[in-house]
DNA sequence: GCGACAG
DNA sequence: ATCTTGTCGC
């Protein structure tokens, strides 16, 4: 017999708590990958005032970075944005997107914390332990945690902290721009994580993946 | 009780 | 996230 799913979505805070409690325990984070032939970025937005999100994976060839698929999926939002609790407003929709997928891709860069989270549960945790594939988180803002200054030159970083724990990179992508803010998901390591996003990223500020995933799950 | 707060 | 054009700075 075939294990079946029965996955019921959290219809509070405190149930989406309790469901990261016991789900962060199954994340690996050493380095479990194999090798990389395949980048995806996934992001989401929104549609008719927040009542829709629609998620889009964008999947690129590395290290050469050149879109090979992309899918988009839209799915009625059923869960607010309540800092710490964001995957459970865009998993079905990421979820459904990379159903979508004939490519199965090799590391995930999703647009949101990892590890660095009140739970040590963040976006990028949840969707790469439930896809079962390495998975980075990249943020765009800090969400908890502390840091000194960052080397304003492409690749400079400083370490994130909370609570005397380092849980993530604070990352200059591009001299003299805002840094991003670098976490691991699943199977990764920080160092490996830090690695693969300056290697995703060419001439901009954001990752080719998460650039390319945001104009499908945004724009027009 | 007063701020902070991924997208 | 989203509502939205031009404008300041390197």
């Amino acid at each position: 017999m075939k294990a079946h799913h029965t996955r019921t979505w959290p219809n509070s805070i405190a149930e989406a708590r309790a469901i990261q409690e016991s789900l962060r325990g199954k994340v690996v984070a050493r380095d479990r990958l194999g090798k990389i032939g395949t980048v995806a970025g996934i992001d989401v937005g929104f549609e008719n005032h927040g009542t829709v999100t629609r998620a889009a994976v964008v999947v690129l060839d590395f290290p050469g970075l050149a879109p090979v698929e992309q899918a988009v999926a839209r799915r009625a939002t059923r869960f607010p944005y309540v800092p710490g609790y964001l995957s459970f407003r865009e998993a079905p929709a990421v979820l459904a997107a990379m159903k979508k997928l004939r490519t199965r891709p090799d590391l995930l860069l999703c647009d949101g914390q990892g590890l660095a989270h009140p739970r040590r549960f963040g976006l990028a945790c949840h969707l790469g332990l439930l896809l079962d594939i390495p998975s980075i988180g990249v943020a765009k803002s800090r969400l908890i945690g502390t840091h000194g200054d960052v080397p304003d030159e492409k690749g400079g970083w400083a370490a994130l902290e909370d609570k005397g724990e380092i849980i993530g990179a604070v990352l200059r992508t591009r001299a003299g721009v805002k840094p991003v803010y670098v976490s691991t998901g699943h199977r990764i390591s920080l160092a490996t994580a830090i690695d693969y996003v300056l290697r995703c990223t060419t001439r901009y500020r954001l990752p080719e993946t998460t650039r390319h995933a945001h104009r499908l799950a945004s724009a027009v």
